[in-house]
DNA sequence: TGACAATTCAAACAGGTGTTTGAAACACTG
DNA sequence: CAGTGTTTCAAACACCTGTTTGAATTGTCA
């Protein structure tokens, strides 16, 4: 019995089946919906036959999961949560490098725009990917935001506070994205191109930058 | 005595079809979405046969729209958004009740939590009956938002930063409905009972009042 | 080369989908 | 009562779903 070797020298077009596969997936789950999303069609994109799916994955629920991996994974490597930022920088700055790369990774518009139409799918109809995905992809950034948060707020804020504030900041970066098609018909010159994107990240690190500095000086009394 | 007004000997339950048909519909599309949802299980739900959605609506589209609208119309009647505010109330206090009706309609937990789900199903994927509920429903909703929000600022104030301040602030309420799976499994204890969304419904006043009162004063970024 | 495993393929499977149909049951009017 | 339009029903329709199967093809190594 041989392990397979995953060099392939020469035309590499060996396992390139699986890959075309969850590439197709995650083209077809985004825009469908696991539910929705047939595996004909992810197939028939991927130049493959039908039964290749069950072949390399099992089945469509396996598949999918290999999908949202693969799509946080691109994501995340295309636009690190920190944004290369140095490390003396205030919190100001922080704040503003973590709204934008957030902006930058779910709005990314390249042939790959999976991982925020994937994750929003998640949010409407959780499947049981949600709960590692949580754990490994969101729980780090939802930590690295409220530490930032905690330094911008007073010293005595109470952890209640932190929290809030800082759902009030990643709920106006999600917004743009989660509402996109009632924003548009609401106004229909709106646009979600890059100087957009910079420019909403402004504004909304100022309206919150404001926010936190007002809620660190007039605090609500610790226990009632 | 029967008080109804038909006096049918057997049940009077006659018409009464095509509105079960409504209310189980509203329950399932919520559940499952409009795709997912089967004609099958709507009709069983309602106690009638698999023809009755084809016989009474046409189609399981036509369905969907009617079921829309009632939902809307449901949680409006419901939670009116001016909430018998005194007409001489002041901005803050109309943003207060902006923000707790929106809330109150988006965490109904009655038997009809419908409105909220398929709200949201409708962000997800769109169908054609979104725009019409756009103009409807929604943008006289945004209309007095934006005025509330044009009130809180300074005079000077450009309709732009009217409208992403206003977005900044609906998006927070938003926000919580929208991502409720990741956030019940990011903090668990986490509820969204009556007193938990009246006391949402302060901090996100509290946190939009502060900056609208920042931003109203100091319209260049602020130094930090 | 031959042998053996990995991969692809067309075809079929069992079950679910929205919708249609024609007859039966019903309610009401004349 | 008979007659008429409305509503219900079981059955069937045509199509789509994910998955399985067994043979055919391809790749790899002795």
């Amino acid at each position: 019995m041989s392990l397979k070797i995953l060099d392939n020298p020469a035309d590499g077009a060996q396992p390139a089946t699986r890959q075309e596969l969850v590439e197709a997936a995650a083209e077809v789950f985004a825009q469908r919906g696991f539910r929705s999303a047939s595996v004909r069609e992810i197939c028939e994109r991927a130049g493959a036959n039908v039964a290749a799916v069950n072949y390399h994955f099992g089945d469509k629920e396996s598949l999918y999961g290999e999908v949202l991996k693969y799509a946080l994974r691109c994501a995340r490597m295309k636009h690190p949560p920190d944004m290369g930022l140095r490390p003396n920088a205030t919190g100001a700055e922080q704040l503003k490098a973590f709204v934008l790369s957030f902006l930058l990774r779910i709005f990314d518009e390249g042939p790959q725009s999976w991982h925020g139409k994937l994750m929003l799918r998640e949010m409407v109809e959780p499947t049981r990917a949600l709960d590692a995905l949580v754990e490994e992809e969101i729980r780090p950034l939802s930590d690295r935001l409220t530490a930032i948060v905690r330094g911008l707020l007073a010293r005595g804020a109470s952890e209640d506070m932190v929290r809030r504030c800082s759902m009030s900041v990643v709920s106006q970066v999600l917004f743009y994205h989660h509402c996109q098609p009632v924003i548009l018909r609401l106004f229909s010159k709106m646009k979600f191109g890059p100087a957009e994107i910079e420019s909403l990240a402004e504004h909304i690190t100022r309206f919150s930058l404001t926010a936190l500095q007002q809620m660190a000086t007039e605090r609500k009394p610790s226990r009632r």
